[in-house]
DNA sequence: CCCCAGGTTTCCCTGTACGTCACCTTGGTA
DNA sequence: TACCAAGGTGACGTACAGGGAAACCTGGGG
C-alpha cells in the first residue's frame, strides 16, 4: 500500500496517456507532489484521477469536474458539494433524456431513408447485399 | 416560382445566419450564381441548402454531405449516389444505436448517483426541495 | 565516459462549425 | 451629393481535450 506512481505508471494503470495526466494538472485538476521536477502520485491522487475519469465518462466537462472537486476540498461538511453534485447530475439527466429522444427521432428518420434508398436501388435493378 | 434570394433572405428563410450560408460556400457545398459580387440563390440552391441542413440534423459532417452532394451531380444514374447514401446511413444508424445504449447506461448510473446523493443529504439532515 | 530511458517544459496543431471584426463596395434614397 | 444598409472579403477567435515534437535534464549501467 501507499504505492507511489510516476506519470507513466499512473497513466498506464488508468488507461490514459501521460500527456493526459499532465494536461489535467495544467487544468488544475490534480496537483501531485514533486521529487525535484518529477511528479509523484499517491494512491489519493490515483483515486482523484479515477473520479475525474468517471466524471468524463458521464459526460461532464473538465471544468465542471474541477469545480466539483474543488468544493470537495473546501467544503468539509460536504453538504454544499453534494448539493452541487445533485444539481449537476439532474442537469445531465435532463440533457441525456433530451438526447435520447433526439437520437430515437434520428434513428426513425434514418431507417426511413434507408428503406427508401433500398427501394430506389431495387427499382433500378440493383439488389443490395 | 423561380424566386431568387439574397444571402440574407435565404438564410432567414432557412433559420440560419448569412455567415453560415457563406461558410458552406467556402466549403464547396453550394455555388450560387453571382450578379457582380452579390450571391444570388435560386430555388434549386434553396433545395440544396435544405438537404444540407437535413444532413446536419441527422449528424453527418459537412464533409460527408459534400461528398454525397458531389456524387449527385456527377452520377446521372444516381446508383452510386444511392449506394453511398445507404452505406452512410447504415453507418450512422449503427453509431446511433451504440450511442443510444451508452446514453441509457449513463442515465442509469446518473440516477444511481442522484439517489445516493439525496440519501447522503438526508442523512445530514438536509431535505431536498 | 558515454549513452539510453524516462522525466520535464513549451509551444504549436487538430477538427468542427461557425462568430466576430475590420474594412471596402455598391445601390438606392433623401 | 451625402449617407446608410446590405453586400463582400479576409483574418482571427472560440470551445474542447488532448496529440506531437523539439529541446533539455538526470540517474544508472556498461
Amino acid at each position: 500500500m501507499d504505492k507511489l506512481y510516476s506519470v507513466t505508471e499512473l497513466a498506464r494503470d488508468l488507461g490514459v496517456t501521460p500527456r493526459t495526466v499532465r494536461f489535467y494538472e495544467d487544468q488544475g485538476l490534480i496537483l501531485p507532489q514533486r521529487a525535484g521536477n518529477t511528479r509523484i502520485y499517491t494512491h489519493r491522487d490515483r483515486a482523484r484521477m479515477i473520479l475525474i475519469l468517471r466524471g468524463k465518462r458521464l459526460g461532464f466537462s473538465l471544468k465542471e469536474i474541477k469545480e466539483f472537486l474543488d468544493l470537495y476540498v473546501v467544503d468539509t461538511t460536504q453538504v454544499e458539494q453534494l448539493q452541487l453534485l445533485a444539481t449537476k447530475v439532474r442537469g445531465r439527466i435532463a440533457l441525456l433524456e433530451d438526447q435520447l429522444l433526439a437520437v430515437q427521432t434520428s434513428l426513425t428518420e434514418l431507417r426511413d431513408i434507408e428503406r427508401m434508398t433500398l427501394d430506389a436501388l431495387r427499382s433500378k435493378g440493383v439488389n443490395s447485399a
